[in-house]
Formats: C-alpha cells, structure tokens, sequence
DNA sequence: ATGAAAGCGCTAACAG
DNA sequence: CTGTTAGCGCTTTCAT
C-alpha cells in the first residue's frame, strides 16, 4: 500500500500539501496540486479511509435502512441514493431489516453507532423516540423517506392527496361504485400509509356525494397475490359489482387486473384499474397509476444530506419536504359500462 | 463520545484489556470481561471503526458489487449476504454499478481500494484481469458468485445442466415441438449465461434425437414484457406451433403464460411453459420452474469470505463451488394436448 | 501557499 | 492474565 508520504516525497512536497491538495480542503497552488496529482496517479495512491477518518472525523460514508429490499420501491430509492452519492465520492452502506425485531436493534445500537457513517437515511421506517434520539446524539444527520417523524427531516408524498387523485380519476370517468384494495393492518405500523390511503379513497367519494360502503374495500398484502385474492372478492359479488378498484399499490392493482380476466371481465370495459407507484410493470399491463418516483425520493434524501453535511449552500425547506405525484393515465382506466 | 479510556477507567483496568475483552481477541480473565462489559454498558461505549480499523487493519465490512437491484435475483443475493454478515457484526457497502462504464470504473479504481472493506463480493459480473489484479493485490479476498472468473474463488450454478433438466422435464412429458426463449446479446456478456442455457437445452433436444430447430429460438431480454412479445412469435405461427416452452428465466416464462393467454391458449393444456429462477411470482402463476437459490448464494459467499479472513477451520472445496439447483413442478406444465 | 508537528482512538507487541 | 508503549496513516492547527 503506498501512503501519503511516498507521493508527498515523488512531488516534492509535504504531506500536508498532499493531503490538502487531493481533498480539496485548504489552498493550494495550481501548480502544485498539478504536480501532487500526477504523483499520485503515477503511484496509484488512494487515501486509507481509516486513517483519513480518524484524522478528520468524516466518514464519507452514509448508511441506509430498509425494511426490504425485493420490493420495487425500495430497491428503486436506495438505487436513486446510490447513484447520488458514488458521485460525491461517499459509499453506502446498507442495512436491511428484513430479518425482523432483533436485526433492528442490533443495527441502532451497535452498527450505526461505531462511527462509520456520516449521516442516516431511514427508508419507511417509523423509528422510535429512541432510536431517534440515539442518532441526534451523535449529531448525525438523518433524514426519513416515507413519513413524518417527530423532529426528523423527511421527505414524503401525501398519500391521502395521492388517493383522492386516483379516486378522483375514476369519478371523473364516471364510476360510482368504486371498490378499494388497501393495506392490512400488518403494513399500517410504519406511518400509516394504508390507512392515509383509505382516507384519501374516502374523502374522494364523499366530496362526490357518494356514500361510503365498507364492502368495497378488501384489505391485502401489498403483493400481486393479495390484490388478486381482494380483486375475487370485489368483484365475485353477484350484484353491485364494482365498475372500477382503487388498489393502494401497483403490484395489487396488477392482480386486480388478473382476477377481472379469470372472471371473465374485461378491463377497461367491464371494470376499470388504477394503483399507485408506477411501478416497473405498470407499463406493460397498461395500468393506469399514480406514480411516486422512488428513485428520486433517493436522490432528495442524499441533497439534503450533504447540504447538512457541508453546510454554506442554501438549506432548510422546513422540517418535512413534500414530494411530487403524478397521475399516468393508460389503459386500464375507462368509462364504465353503461 | 465516550471512548475506550473512560471505560478502562470505570472498570478499573488498562485500555489494552478492555480492547481484548470487548473484541474477544487475547485472553482475559471472566471477571475482568464481566467487569468491562459492564463499564462500558454502561457508559454506552462503541468502539470507533475509523480507529480501530486504522490500528487493526481489519475493516468489518465488506463490499458487494452488483450489475443491478432492482431485479429479484440480485436483491436476493444481497438480502442472503446482508444477513450472514450482520450476524458475524460485518457491515456491507453497497455498490450498484446500474449507471454504467463511468461508475464501474469508479468503483473499481477508487472506491473499493481506499482499505474499506476487508473483501468484495462480486456478482454476475466478469470481472477484467486488471479488476481482479487491483483486488489481489491489496490482497483482498474475493468472490465472485454467477459464474467462473480466471484465478478467482466462485460460486457457480451449472447453466448448462439447469437448462438440460428444464428441457427434459418437457420431454419425459412427452413434448418434441419446445421452443426456446434465451437471453439476447446485451446478456452474454458476463458469463454467457443466456448462451450456456441454450446450450443445454439443445443438447438435451439432441440427445433424445429431436432437431434442433433455429426457428424455435426467440431471444429476450429477461423480463416479462420480452417474454411476452417472444412468445407470441412463437406461438403466434400458423403451423408447427411449439407445445412447450423453455424460458430462460421466470419473468420471461411469466410474459409466455401471459401471451399464451392473450393468443387464447390455454396454458397447460394447449402449451407448457417452464422456466428458471423459482421468482416470487412464480408460485402464483403456477410456473413449473427451476429453482435457484439466490439467498443461499449470498450466504455461501459470506461464509467463504469468513473462513478466508479468519483462516484456521476448514477450507478450500476447490477454487468453483457449484450451488443446487431443483426442479419444481407445478401447474404450467403437462402432457403435449393429442 | 506551504511545512512541522501534534494528535485522532484504538490495537498489538512486548514485558511482566 | 494484564499493563506499557509505540504506532496505524492521515488531517489540521499553527507558524512561516
């Protein structure tokens, strides 16, 4: 491994210069940062993070959490963090927490504790007092994708506007008998998504003067599978078959869309199909959506970071940045039948 | 942040032992440990990466480079690496070159040699020699999983093999007529799996005296919108339309059983459909398949990385590991209709 | 703009 | 089994 002092010595300089000169931290004259950097490609010298770590405290490295990462969603945000970062030069270092309660723990308080990242980004994590106040403690920057957390900066879309789009789109197409497919309670503990969901759904229909009935919503998974088990149900009734679903995700909207045909129905013609996410195969089953765009939700989140982290630029939009949506209108969506 | 003296001071003994008690290298005595443990429980102490790693020259982390996230096999490898080395207190940095040449390059030239990771592993990428040269020289162990590269440790699946019993599953039900959807040109550049696949699809086509026909070959590109468009060439022909198909991966298979569906045939009893992956849609759409399993590599590779940089267990199952594979029928496959 | 030198917080000989 | 001590390789005042 060549070190600091080796290139300092082939350029004819101190280490001091070397150092200033490669991490741009301090002045030093064209000239020289010319020289150092040509002795430096030559030895092929890279900076030992350690040792750079302990001298400066910085880590160039930001640490990111994610219940999964199968699902398109987050794989997309933690793409979209990636990309950002790798051009700042910082790494990433992933926790996922698929594997449940004690991986979690673990992860607040041992992992992101030891100094080895910079700052935090927490994708859909709903993270406790505590887990919170360990991080401030450190002073670590942390910013939250997904949802409000108490004196956190976030990032998030507002799912209830984004269900009253999709909601809306369908009774200006003229549907009355709007069906719902919405998370179970098993996915409401992270900030209440499905719920904030249902309530934009609801808000939606009444604003419209259509009441509200509980048999047209069926709650499911948030996969393929269960939308298509809700979509049997809904749309299995004998009468008073629902024109149209709303499925809280694109991956339940899909289903939606393969139960409709197993059943017979045609979509748009028989019932029409709108989600949420705009995900990867929306395009290809001509899914009308509402999309949320994951990877720039990534991006966002690292900006922020590295506005905290090297602070001097502009800043601070208030604690919680709201993200855009955007309605996709395709095929999926359509008059109902007469 | 409190730091190692504190903790040596409230328990009563040298830095150099609570170093050893905490980190569990050297010996010390259960009363001493127990004393330690306790100080710096309480003290809430976490040793600093940056310094300890500067002084030990081991990293606790390791780097994980992958083509893509998105897709359900590398997510997979990941979610099965992630977890192996949480347990074993190893971080995991992340390194997605989705971008392209620019960021590959990066990563190789700058990121993965700053002494940050103690290994990397490398999935379905080929690595150039002057990749693996730079890795070997700072001596890192490596690992590559998806397919052999020159002088480096692997985890491999024998596409070969995998394709030949996809293929005679079709057969041994009777079908001669199988087309294949493989991989297109874009993907045989790492590992030339798509190539090896078709290759043992017709060597299991050749052994059983069935021609090979070019005419039964669509390439694709791995997800089920190309699939989809490949099947429906395949099936769309008027005469000698194939009664099986091989996909090359499960998204693909999907889009066939979608075609299939769309072209009114029913699949399994007009055609069969196969594929390779065992996805997570595959239970749902009934996809008879071949399973490979992508978390198990992640963990494989883990281990292989742990017995290498804590040598003195056993070791050493040849420089290619080959992984299993198993064949798993469910509804999308039967008997060619009269 | 550059150099000298003092650490950053921990680990690993080396003694004892 | 435990303490003493010398660094690990860089960054950063403080001078100049």
């Amino acid at each position: 491994m060549v070190g600091i002092d080796e290139v300092a010595r082939l350029a004819g300089v101190s280490t001091a210069t070397v150092s200033r000169a490669l991490s741009g931290n301090g002045h030093v004259s064209p000239t020289t940062r010319v020289k150092v950097e040509a002795a430096a490609g030559e030895l092929g010298y890279v900076v030992s993070s350690s040792a750079s770590s302990l001298a400066s405290g910085r880590m160039k490295n930001v640490g990111v959490v994610v219940p999964f990462l199968g699902r398109w969603y987050f794989s997309s945000v933690v793409e979209g963090a990636q990309q950002s970062l790798l051009r700042q030069g910082y790494d990433l270092t992933l926790y996922n927490l698929t594997g449940g309660g004690e991986e979690r723990r673990s992860v607040f308080e041992h992992f992101l504790l030891r100094q080895r990242v910079d700052a935090v980004i927490a994708i859909s994590l709903e993270l406790t007092e505590s887990e919170v106040a360990r991080l401030h403690a450190l002073g670590k920057p942390l910013v939250g994708v997904g949802g409000p957390i108490e004196g956190v900066r976030t990032l998030t879309i507002d799912d209830v506007a984004v269900a009253r789009l999709a909601t809306e789109h369908l009774l200006a197409l003229g549907h009355s008998r709007i069906a719902h497919i919405g998370g179970n309670n098993a996915f409401d503990v992270d900030f209440h998504l499905p719920t904030n969901r249902r309530v934009g759904y609801e808000a939606a229909l009444e604003a419209a003067g259509i009441t509200v009935s509980p048999e047209n919503f069926q709650p499911a998974d948030f996969t393929i599978r269960g939308g298509y088990q809700a979509a049997k149900q809904l749309l299995g009734r004998p009468h008073d078959r629902p024109t149209a679903i709303f499925a809280a995700s694109d991956e339940m909207a899909i289903g939606s869309i393969l139960a409709a045909r197993d059943l017979g129905l045609s979509v748009p013609r028989d019932v029409s199909v709108i989600g949420i996410d705009d995900h990867d195969l929306a395009d290809f089953f001509g899914l009308s959506t509402v999309a949320q765009f994951p990877r720039g939700l990534g991006e966002k989140a690292v900006e922020i970071l590295m506005d905290q982290l090297h602070p001097g630029k502009r800043d601070q939009e208030g604690l919680n940045t709201p993200m855009p949506f955007e309605l996709i209108v395709r095929s999926s969506t359509a008059r109902p039948p007469e």
